[in-house]
DNA sequence: TCTGGGGTCCTAGGACCC
DNA sequence: TCTGGGGTCCTAGGACCC
């Protein structure tokens, strides 16, 4: 029982987007497949067969026009409600076998197991691997680590080692020869400062100007250097890659600070007619979401930005938060507000590329008990509220929705190239013979 | 012609108070 | 022209994550 330990897990969907559109449709496999996001404007998801072409993460896609058609890549615009369902489905079967859990977002999930020796926890760790295939048909790799910093980066391990069949421990207790510190120092010196959880892009530019380029030798930083220039983020990650658990597992249902409903325009929007209704209908999402938390919001922010890639344009980004006269969980009220602050930071000649709609300022929608005195939010209001969001679901978003969303929405987003939503459409279920 | 969306946390600096 | 010190709270902006 000497070898027993705690350890951290990180479950994490091989190329999670293009996996889901591969498993309703098999002749994807081994081919070139990218998901694009909304507008299909950029890559969200590339399969290996596209990393291979060096076509990056986040790529704007029109500039690998001509890669597209030499390698006859497959293109699928953005799909989530299919990835959301794919999603749930998989982490359900993790929560199965799994004593504790933390979904930390769409494709990824860190486990927590105390107790036990190396030998098991890779074991485990296989078979979960194989009954998700098994039941979901997602490939996952699955790192594990004392800490969840190490769990990340021995996932990233997984990926990249052929021989290590998605699984891969990263542990430093000592007690074997893969548990040596000279071992762990190996495996982390293949591995980019940039690619450790928690180095960004800013901060890895820095680290290069200084002289560190891989993961161990970030893992040996002076704790006094790091915390005075990389401050108390840097100082956790030194620290985790060193085996102290800093980042322990959230598992409760963490209630959100704020809720956003953006999107970017498939065209360049002008007037304020346009452009009100594209804001009203984030308004009204964004609040729909709101009550689906149940919470209250007393602050609204809207911000309105023009497309800062068209460098010849003339360029104008707006933002104004305004307090509500009392916490309001209610669609026309808030659509009210929005509507005045965007009168205030509209300005007209200019090509307005994208709009958003922040709520914050949240609370529990019954932590005002009996005390909503002076709010609009009455139990009538909050009644309608609820009609309305029952009839969306049940017949489908948008089919009772606020005259000021428009009718025509010249700038709804552009998705020329979704698959089927399988899971969550009957009506655009295909049968596969 | 065409460049995503939804979040969190931290820090610095200003306002304000005694 | 000189003109404290310490604390708190809030906000904007930056960096990061997927």
């Amino acid at each position: 029982m000497k070898d027993v330990q705690t350890f951290f897990l990180l479950v994490d969907c091989n190329n999670f987007y293009v996996s889901c559109e591969r498993v309703f449709n098999p002749s994807l496999e081994d081919m070139p497949v990218i998901v694009l996001s909304n507008n299909d404007g950029c890559v969200i998801s590339r399969s290996d067969e596209v990393k291979v072409l060096g076509i990056p993460m986040a790529a704007p896609i029109f500039q690998y026009k001509n890669e597209i058609k030499l390698h006859n890549i497959k293109l699928f615009s953005a799909n989530f409600p299919l990835y959301g369902d794919m999603s749930r489905r998989v982490m359900s079967i993790v929560a199965r076998h799994a004593p504790k859990m933390e979904v930390y977002s769409i494709d990824e999930v860190f486990v927590h197991i105390k107790g036990i020796s190396h030998d098991r926890v890779q074991y485990f760790a296989k078979k979960l691997r194989h009954r998700i295939k098994k039941e979901v048909g997602i490939p996952v790799s699955i790192g594990i680590g004392t800490t969840k910093t190490l769990a990340k980066a021995a996932n990233y391990l997984a990926k990249r080692t052929v021989s290590s069949h998605g699984v891969f421990l990263l542990c430093s207790c000592g007690q074997t020869d893969i548990c040596s510190h000279a071992q762990i120092d190996n495996h982390l010196q293949q591995m980019d400062v940039g690619s450790v959880w928690g180095i960004g892009r800013k901060t890895r530019a820095f680290l290069h100007n200084h002289g560190i380029y891989n993961a161990s030798q970030l893992k040996h930083l002076d704790h006094a250097w790091t915390k005075r220039e990389l401050h108390k983020p840097g100082l956790e990650t030194v620290l985790e890659l060193q085996g102290v658990v800093v980042k322990k597992l959230e598992n409760l249902h963490k209630s959100k600070k704020s809720i956003i409903c953006s999107r970017s325009f498939s065209k360049p929007v002008t007037t304020l007619e346009h452009l009100s209704e594209a804001v009203t209908e984030f308004v009204a999402r964004a609040a729909e979401k709101l009550r689906e938390e149940h919470e209250l919001t007393s602050i609204i922010t809207i911000y309105i930005a023009t497309n800062r890639h068209r460098k010849h344009d003339k360029q104008y980004t707006q933002s104004l938060s305004i307090p509500m006269p009392a916490p309001t969980a209610d669609t026309a009220t808030l659509i009210k507000t929005a509507q005045n602050i965007l009168t205030k930071i509209y300005k007209q000649g200019y090509r307005y590329k994208k709009a958003l709609a922040m709520l914050s300022g949240l609370m529990r929608d019954d932590s005002l008990q009996d005390n909503l005195f002076g709010s609009s939010f009455t139990p009538q209001r909050k009644q309608l509220m609820a009609t309305l969001d029952t009839i969306n679901t049940t017949w489908g978003s948008n089919t009772l929705m606020f005259a000021s969303q428009g009718i025509a929405k010249p700038w709804r987003m552009k998705r020329a190239m979704r698959s089927p939503r399988y899971t969550t459409k009957w009506d655009e279920l295909v049968f596969v013979h």
